[in-house]
DNA sequence: TATTGTTATACTCTATAACTATA
DNA sequence: TATAGTTATAGAGTATAACAATA
């Protein structure tokens, strides 16, 4: 036996890794060299504060991101909202219903198209944005405050184009 | 009135935000100026390119994350590999679950603590592991092409110190 | 008393395929 | 033919609360 399972995909020709400091005590072999999982690391201590500072108004990101998109593009349609997304148009469909049950967003019939919907915020959805936004805004910049100024705006570049697919 | 809705959340003193590209003719608001959302953009981008990489397998990311950690500690147990992880224990449960369904890890009784379990890979969890790290290295490599070497290790080092709750 | 694994329960997110109404 | 929304179905991830076995 010449495989140390202690040693598999431990750190070679990688050097860009941070390798220090995320889980205490444990090899974690190849993930600390790979984007995909600093990237999900990251995410979920971001996601994890963002839960907490919205917890009780129930609201995930992937929500506050919909409502945001309606409101700011309003009588837009579930396809191109899943577009705008990044999701299929059958995930709109329960994202909005849950909107829908709790009298945040609107479906209201579109005029030009018949099969279409025209998404809106209600009164209720619009007044919780505007309880929300500094919250939301508030978590992020204690999110960001890890980092410069300037280390966030290189951050946020660096994302932008590893999402340009 | 004097909301307009499209103007709401629009950049002001956020100056470090990409605001280019990502999605084509809406007006994303708030979203472009968020860490949390950019992250999960960059995210969604590379975890799709991980399952195009790994469909024949019916691999996730998060799954090969728990192989990998299994097999770079044999034996430990899934309270340790919740938190390795960064997810409750509870969650731990369908996760080995369905690996221990496919064959590819092993419960194995503790010999110290009759408790708990000692997670191992089996065989062909292991032949599987070695069959899918060259694929997930050459992904990775590809996502992270878009960037330069330094700007790949620099982006690793910011998304740690994010991470570093 | 505390810890390990589990179950029950619930919520969210995601996609594919097939269907309907409409374009 | 193509598109918008839907449903059925499936899989994955996540957590809380309570419980049995064990420490």
């Amino acid at each position: 036996m010449t495989r140390d399972p202690a040693v598999v995909g431990t750190m070679s020709d990688d050097d860009h890794a941070p390798d220090h400091g995320n889980a205490q005590n444990f090899n974690m072999g190849i993930l600390p060299s790979l984007v995909g999982f600093n990237l999900r690391r990251a995410q979920v201590a971001v996601f994890q504060d963002f839960a907490t500072s919205l917890q009780s108004y129930r609201i995930t990101p992937g929500q506050f991101g919909v409502m945001t998109i309606i409101q700011c593009n309003p009588g837009l349609n579930q396809t191109r909202l899943g577009e705008a997304m990044g999701v299929d148009r059958s995930t709109v469909v329960a994202v909005i219903d849950r909107l829908e049950s709790r009298r945040l967003v609107r479906r209201a019939p579109s005029e030009s198209d018949r099969r279409s919907y025209a998404l809106h915020l209600s009164d209720e959805g619009t007044s919780l944005m505007t309880e929300l936004n500094p919250i939301v805004r508030a978590h992020d910049r204690r999110m960001a405050s890890r980092l410069s100024r300037e280390e966030t705006a290189a951050l946020n570049r660096l994302l932008a184009r590893l999402a340009a697919s």
